[in-house]
DNA sequence: AACAATTCCAACTTAAACGATAGGGATTGC
DNA sequence: GCAATCCCTATCGTTTAAGTTGGAATTGTT
């Protein structure tokens, strides 16, 4: 039971783009890459899926780079993090659809303890913005 | 994300052989296979590791199987999954040496978020007990 | 115009984990 | 003696995660 490297490698690189957009300016994925010290040719990859779902703008060419494509109160954890994980739900069954095609399911008494586990992650990610977050390190 | 089948099954077994206990009645792997559609030779090892746990007893031969090995309000989903999932933390900087250890940790923003999805999970799971699976199914 | 810095895109590789199977030994009740 | 069971270990196939590679397109700078 992991979250994958994709959606915190993802998160991670959301801070550091967060920091430097108040000043429009775009960060390189290499940038971020040696910061954060990721493989910035993996890291490329999970930037583009955050682009496509327009968490973040990108610039091409000399001085292009990545900034917030939204405002930090406006993109939460849960919101990325379904971009980046292939499952984010802790079991296939907490899908209604899925469950209802279960061989088990009229039988299944584990479910509802599932259903809880997936809810208690889904209320931290949803109620944790990326602002939050940035607040929460400029404190100390 | 995502709860081995490991831990599933071990959770569904575990509630097979709780209905059972009341009558001091060993259930087979072998039916509780049957009964939960999970491959016997598999479902195997992982009641092993929860007889290794204490959390069943057995007994050989014909007319064997397992037990509950404690009451089941003193079994909680917590301890079940630990025993099972080989990776019960959902980031393994989770833990405080591994973190230390961490080439950014003084650098990475993003831990907090983990500490809390971390701890919702465990909470769900160390605050239901087997029994409270029992209860909730036998009151519908 | 040349060049370097960048995003963009797709194919490939490697390593680990998961889920499962197979085979056989030991114990017990009938 | 035999069938039903637990017990143990080795092996296997598939999928997925993680990361690499190579190259095209765009843009600013010199």
């Amino acid at each position: 039971m992991k979250l994958s490297t994709k959606g915190q490698y993802g998160v991670r690189a959301m801070i550091v783009i967060a920091e430097n957009s108040n000043n429009d300016k775009y960060v390189s994925i290499n940038d971020i890459a040696a910061k954060e010290k990721i493989s910035s040719g993996y890291l490329e990859r999970i930037i583009s899926k955050l682009k496509k779902a327009g968490f973040v703008k990108s610039e091409r060419g000399a001085n292009g780079g990545y900034i917030l494509g939204k405002k930090p109160k406006d993109i939460n954890m849960f919101d990325i993090m379904s971009v980046l994980e292939d499952n984010i739900d802790v079991i296939e069954c907490v899908d209604v659809q899925v469950f209802e095609k279960c061989d088990n399911h009229c039988n299944c008494k584990a479910r509802k303890l599932w259903l809880k586990v997936n809810e208690a992650v889904e209320n931290v990610l949803k109620n944790t913005t990326l602002e939050d977050i940035i607040a929460d390190n400029n404190k100390k």
